[in-house]
DNA sequence: GTGGCGTGGTTGATACATCAACCTGAATGG
DNA sequence: CCATTCAGGTTGATGTATCAACCACGCCAC
């Protein structure tokens, strides 16, 4: 057992992120599920939908933008189906379904989004100000490019 | 619809850490799974065990250290021990079990850690390099504060 | 046309998270 | 002593995430 002897300068802080992440993430969900009865599943997809067009995108879209597995989203969709936040809508192509924001929808999201912002300005972007925060997105952005590299080496394989 | 036209630098800078923040986890959620058959929970709770003295505390002690709510330790504690990774305890008071470390959950932590702590270097301390990472786990640090100020407002409403 | 593909979607099974309800047994006070 | 209390644990129900297996429809070859 020497590995927990070793924890150093950078460990620490690499806790601080782990903690700083988790306690944000649960924060903003909690408030989102207290107040306007949505999962972060939930807003996530809503989002996605009320950017788009006509309340109405291709579920592989949505699949797209949320980068999330199809089971997943047709899962999520189906729970969402059923409290009336989406409908599935045939397209033209019967085999691929559009997913269609209801009235609903529309409301729950259009009341989430703005107090949500508010939210990750409050906690973040006021907290660190323009010039932290900027360093802050590199870093993250680096980070991001450093997992691309790593994944890209393990398909390679 | 307005909130969505306003999308500044701060906010792309916000979604920028949502997806590194998405993708890291994943990662080294996948690697736990795959290589070692422990999921982030596991590990959590194995993490602790195996830095305590005699592979064994009490059960509030790890939800403490995890700061999980004691059903779902109670739950996670319940599959881990069908699985032989760890079991409950009698201790003196009878009311409360202790959860003591097996054999093969020794093992199994002894076998992941380096390898997620060697991932954690790569993908991220290697990465930022001392001074980012540094002034990366201050704005975390910081962040954590406001969450916690803000934690505070709430509950004494 | 008819019979394989192949992609995108669904379904089922299992693990994990969260909430509420409940149980248990030590401690306390009468 | 016995009854009450109550903190810590367990259990059940529901929602969420992931994997594997399956299905369905348009496409293409023949």
């Amino acid at each position: 057992m020497t590995w927990e002897q070793g924890l150093g300068e950078a460990d620490r802080m690499w806790r601080t992120y782990i903690e700083m992440s988790k306690h944000l993430g649960s924060h903003l969900q909690q408030h989102l599920q207290r107040e306007h009865a949505l999962s972060a599943a939930d807003f996530e997809v809503l989002v996605r939908l009320a950017e788009s067009a006509d309340r109405r995108m291709p579920i592989a879209d949505v699949a797209a933008a949320t980068q999330w597995e199809k089971s997943r989203l047709s899962h999520q969709l189906t729970r969402m189906a059923q409290r009336g936040l989406v409908e599935r809508v045939d397209s033209d192509d019967r085999r691929y379904p559009d997913v269609q924001l209801t009235d609903k929808g529309h409301e729950a999201i259009d009341k989430a989004v703005p107090e949500h912002t508010e939210m990750v300005h409050a906690l973040v972007i006021d907290v660190l100000g323009p010039e932290r925060l900027a360093r802050f997105a590199e870093a993250c952005a680096d980070v991001l490019r450093a997992l691309d590299a790593h994944r890209e080496r393990d398909c390679s394989l």
